[in-house]
DNA sequence: ACGGGAATGTACCATTTGGTACATCGTCGG
DNA sequence: CCGACGATGTACCAAATGGTACATTCCCGT
């Protein structure tokens, strides 16, 4: 069943994702959404509330596309170029300028934001760890790292240049020295 | 000459890598570094103004480090480390932080972050370009761009995790296999 | 010594904020 | 049919916000 509160938090995403949170006030979002303040506050029971709700949902689904992409995973490289096209997705990009401005907050100890910067990479690289010995590879932990990193610090060149060819390129840099250098 | 406009703008950079700036109030932020709301607004003429005079100062502060590094450059690797040397220094992240959050305000394009994006990365680029040649070596800018990203994902999560050890591994790694790869 | 401009304080303003109290509506179970 | 309860609207509140007007103080050049 789909309650109206997760209706009025699927809309908020949208909102969030386009115009950032960090400012975010309940009136503004609430008729750019087609409701009222009153009715925030009724399903969330605060602005934090709401704040923690938009920011357990931008996990979830996190973990969700996180799962699905190391289920089939057929080689390392696949993985990351598949993760790789679904978040430069112009639909999906505006999430990715969400997952930063969420870990700014976070590291600020905004309220709502608790928990994020544990779930933000640890899981990643467990997830990675047992994906690797599934078809097994033995993955070295701090290569993973990499891999995560280099591809967060990617995305926010296409954030800010706007340009996704750029770093494509760069991301496919990287893949060929990875191999290169796994194979020794 | 130092101005008082200028010890006000340092003082409000230390409070603002501190606290953030996206929820930056005048008043909070004057009887934190012990002035009056009335005396930033004089100074900076508006709260738009003082946030874009922070932007400014934090560009500055990035290609003044920039250059020092790229100065006195002996190898690509050796700039890189003593970037993450720097970069990863305790009184130095809080300033990490604040770039994250200025990605973020600026891909919003929250007033006072003008140009932030456009200055970012391709200044950067342009820099190791020439400072390779002058090395004698023709760096590739797919390459380079790499290179920063990296730097950036691993400080993300140097921030996320409290950790620096970790992430240093990791970039140890991507040095080593950088110049495995380009050893050919 | 004094005139003037920069610097600073005081007091205020309209607006917006998150949150609450209370009334009302709608619908579904008995 | 009606009572109860979830959902929603209206109206309000105190606090905080950015900004302004006006007075005052301080210091430097003449």
């Amino acid at each position: 069943m789909t309650t109206a509160r997760d209706a009025l938090l699927d809309k908020a995403m949208a909102h969030v994702a386009a115009h950032g949170m960090s400012d975010l006030s309940l009136r503004e979002l609430a008729s750019a959404i087609g409701t009222s303040h009153r009715m925030l506050l009724y399903h969330f029971g605060s602005r934090e509330g709401l704040v923690a709700a938009i920011v357990a949902s931008m996990e979830q689904t996190q973990r969700d596309a996180l799962a699905v992409l190391a289920d089939d995973a057929a080689s390392p490289r696949e993985v990351i170029e598949r993760q790789w096209a679904q978040l430069t997705d112009p639909s999906v990009l505006p999430f990715v300028a969400l997952f930063f401005e969420v870990l700014a907050m976070a590291v600020h100890e905004r309220p709502g934001t608790e928990g994020f910067l544990e779930s933000m990479t640890e899981p990643w690289l467990d997830e990675a760890m047992a994906a690797g010995q599934r078809l097994g590879i033995d993955p070295d932990r701090d290569e993973l790292r990499l891999g995560v990193a280099v591809s967060r610090g990617l995305l926010a060149e296409v954030l800010a240049s706007g340009d996704v060819t750029g770093p494509t390129r760069s991301l496919q840099r990287f893949l060929d020295l990875w191999e290169a250098g796994s194979a020794t």
